[in-house]
DNA sequence: TTTTGTGAACTAGTTCACAGCT
DNA sequence: AGCTGTGAACTAGTTCACAAAA
């Protein structure tokens, strides 16, 4: 390390947290689910060895992934569950409650509405969003009301929506997205499928069932063909 | 091309497709929706500049990800647009109907089950499956049969199911995904939170929607003391 | 001794740039 | 001339392996 003043630091002062990668972040979340399963059981401390071989990851890796943040292990013992836990929450910016909003109150946004893994963590969903007169002023089993499209802005602001999930057909995705973008929310979950386009400083992030089924579909074809186990 | 007799090969008589990384194949199933829209539009032929510049890929990229399977395009010309729709609907399996099963009948199913996107490009919603005695021999709104998850092997069978979805709590995936497995099917899209074992010469993909929200939160977290566009 | 944090080596994936076909 | 198919160059991501810390 090669830090003027090192005593100073535990956690890194100002990583260039650009230059952490997707695929790094990602697993970050994947270590938090981990911690939280280990804190459950009742561990204290664990390795990255270990955390390693119990979730099929690479040590290094982990170590590495971490060692952007801060140098959170402790050389001959591993880390402190509930520490890592409490770092991670607080980089992955867990450590305070995010409002969600869902745009489309079709079977998928009302099912997302009501998923009980959005609720964890932090994560709250305060309204859903459509453009159908016959579904405003409804809600969804669970209870999130539905408000109209075009007061999008205003709730945003009312209630510090952060975050925006897209779940209407593709057609009117791109129109959707930038009304999300103009009511200021700065990062969306994208479910239609095909392309988005954001300007810069918004983060889009697209789930595309599309994509994943044909994968699979290519996969059982090649398996057709070309037999390999 | 070290290929021996050139003449004889159009599509490449055997390529290696497991060297093909899922990226690829990913993006192959991006090209099919693009080549869907200029077909739509009336276009007959487009060069990989243009099918890169028109949907923001890179045109090489292109070019190389079709090479794995053949040699589909036409030098001067570019590529036939319904000849190159065909061929990646043959790679992609799509030429063909394929039955899915979607295990877990709770909000995430049934949305599922009735969603448009899973229903074109050759995929057919056969049947949902859970373990709750109410729920089996209901339907979803769209029609598809909720029926008793003990009797999984008998239906996939009988219907030839070749894709399953799990849609169940993050508690019982591994359990299902077992069943699954022993019910003969080959390739799982998992929706669960957490990571699942299959044994080789299954396929299991992914979509993990809590990584997805942290991976925004991590962003806006950033945003807030690094601000960089 | 144990285990971290990290440069170095390696592997995978992308883009460039151009020979060669139409 | 125009565009593909592809080796070469480059960039990103992963894993190794070890010095240094506890």
């Amino acid at each position: 390390m090669k830090q003027p003043n090192k005593a100073a630091i535990k956690l890194k002062s100002r990583p260039h947290l650009d230059q952490v990668s997707e695929l790094t972040t990602n697993r970050l979340s994947v270590y938090l689910r981990c911690l939280n399963q280990l804190e459950g059981a009742g561990v204290r401390t664990i390795s990255s060895q270990a955390l390693a071989e119990q979730f099929h990851l690479n040590a290094a890796q982990i170590r590495k992934d971490l060692a952007y943040f801060g140098e959170f292990g402790v050389r001959g013992v591993g880390y402190y569950v509930r520490d890592l836990k409490r770092h991670l929450r607080q980089i992955l910016g867990l450590d305070r409650k995010l409002r969600v909003a869902i745009i489309g109150a079709g079977n998928l946004g009302l099912a997302l509405a009501d998923y009980p893994g959005f609720r964890q963590e932090g994560f709250e969903i305060t309204a859903l969003f459509d453009s159908l007169s016959a579904k405003v002023g409804q809600q969804s089993r669970g209870g999130v009301p539905i408000h109209d499209i075009h007061d999008l802005k205003k709730f945003v602001r009312r209630d510090a929506v952060s975050i925006a999930v897209i779940a209407v057909p593709a057609e009117s995705a791109q129109r959707v997205v930038d009304l999300v973008v103009a009511s200021g929310i700065k990062a969306v979950l994208n479910f239609s499928p095909g392309a988005l386009e954001v300007p810069p400083g918004v983060k889009l992030k697209s789930v595309d069932l599309t994509v994943s089924l044909e994968s699979l579909s290519f996969y059982l074809a090649r398996g057709e063909t070309d037999e390999t186990g």
